[in-house]
DNA sequence: ATCTTCATTTTGATTAATCAAAATTGATCC
DNA sequence: GGATCAATTTTGATTAATCAAAATGAAGAT
């Protein structure tokens, strides 16, 4: 049996090896993460690894094994596929499906989440451009520019917000840039942590350059 | 923070108390429903005493307070709510809903609740036709004859079926005898364990004594 | 080569839920 | 008034997950 406890942690190594491909994840990094004391993730590491889920290198740190990101994959899922359902279906806020997703993803059955599947349409990508792994584990996620890296002046689609956090969300939808948005980056004045983004003729807005690289966008036929 | 296993046993404590009102719970019926040993029974309800969700009498039983009353009601309303969502929204089959809503129960938030709620037009009956308690707990739940106790040669409607095991409820479907069907009871003959039914001039079956006692009806204007 | 520092690991406790098995209690039965 | 029996409660362990605080180790600093 594995336990949410077990989900969330493989799901949370999962994260932390993306952003950092090819390294080992340390223990201070996913004590972090899973908000616990150190010696709490040392101990939960060597559990997933006992379970074959984990390769763990006492002071060197942990990588999942292909098991382990199997099941992270398949959470990952879940969640994600739960998310664009509270959204879709219920009718929820894209703010606030993150925190409901947390808890139901443990707890879906596959009957269940077949069932949400094809509801939906066999989706590829959640509220906020998240993409949805295949029910056999497979992940298209292609490399994207985002606001503080794409070329300036060319047309661009907002296709991913990487944050979860709700008051981030609400300031995003605030300024009308969900997925699924066209803008153009005027320009950037990386000293006054400064990027204009013009949304339509008249309407044009400012992001913080932390904020301008969550958001990631694909560059669209010029139209 | 109340826990999963707090709701189960409050819920369960709920459902003996209706099965026999008025009368305390004795540990062993407890036990025996939780599938747990006697002395964890004993334990639990210490537990629950302390939280103020129910009176325990040492050798005596237990008895919900008005508080685990509440309690029970809205994990009944949470059950009963995704049962019936999951029939009415997801397809899924009446049979296998309730171990389901079983793990659900625990986790849909407030927020989800009323969306399903709404959704599904503020139903009062879940697909096997037990009573949704309201949001501030309140249920409406009739005194009803059943296939074994209703008057004979009268038109009854099917309004509830007290059992959530698979097999039975798969076996009541083949027989066409889900809630809502209009049926006659044509004759019962104990000696032999059987009810005879009329569900059309042309279709009539057989059912055991105990099936019958767990169907239960109202009667119908004689159309 | 030793010292210092900081991340990591270990150790010892704690909480919730459980079990098995021993102790207790009530009730019933001569 | 015991003796007996069944239900209940207690006791002592166990597992998962956690923390605080002590011990350890590896790396760089002198």
């Amino acid at each position: 049996m594995t336990t949410s406890t077990v989900e969330n942690y493989v799901k949370q190594l999962y994260v932390e090896q993306e952003a950092n491909p090819g390294e080992m994840v340390l223990m201070g990094r996913l004590a972090a993460a899973m908000e616990v004391a150190p010696g709490t993730a040392t101990s939960m590491v060597k559990t997933l690894a006992d379970a074959g889920l984990a390769d763990y290198q006492p002071r060197g740190g942990v990588r999942l094994t292909s098991r382990g990101q199997q099941l992270a994959l398949h959470v990952l899922r879940r969640h994600r596929l739960v998310e664009l359902f509270l959204v879709k279906i219920l009718g929820l806020d894209w703010s606030q499906v993150h925190d409901e997703a947390e808890a139901l993803e443990h707890v879906v059955s596959d009957i269940v989440l077949d069932r949400i599947d094809e509801l939906l349409g066999y989706p590829t990508v959640d509220p906020h451009g998240d993409p949805i792994p295949t029910s056999s584990g497979r992940v298209h996620d292609p490399k994207r520019m985002n606001l503080a890296s794409c070329p300036i002046g060319r047309p661009q689609r907002i296709v991913r917000v990487l944050d979860q956090n709700p008051a981030f969300l609400q300031f995003i939808e605030r300024q009308g840039l969900m997925p699924g948005t066209k803008v153009t980056v005027a320009d950037r004045e990386p000293a006054a942590d400064a990027v204009r983004l013009r949304l339509s003729p008249k309407r044009e807005t400012t992001l913080g350059l932390a904020a301008a690289n969550k958001i990631l966008v694909e560059a669209t036929a010029t139209a």
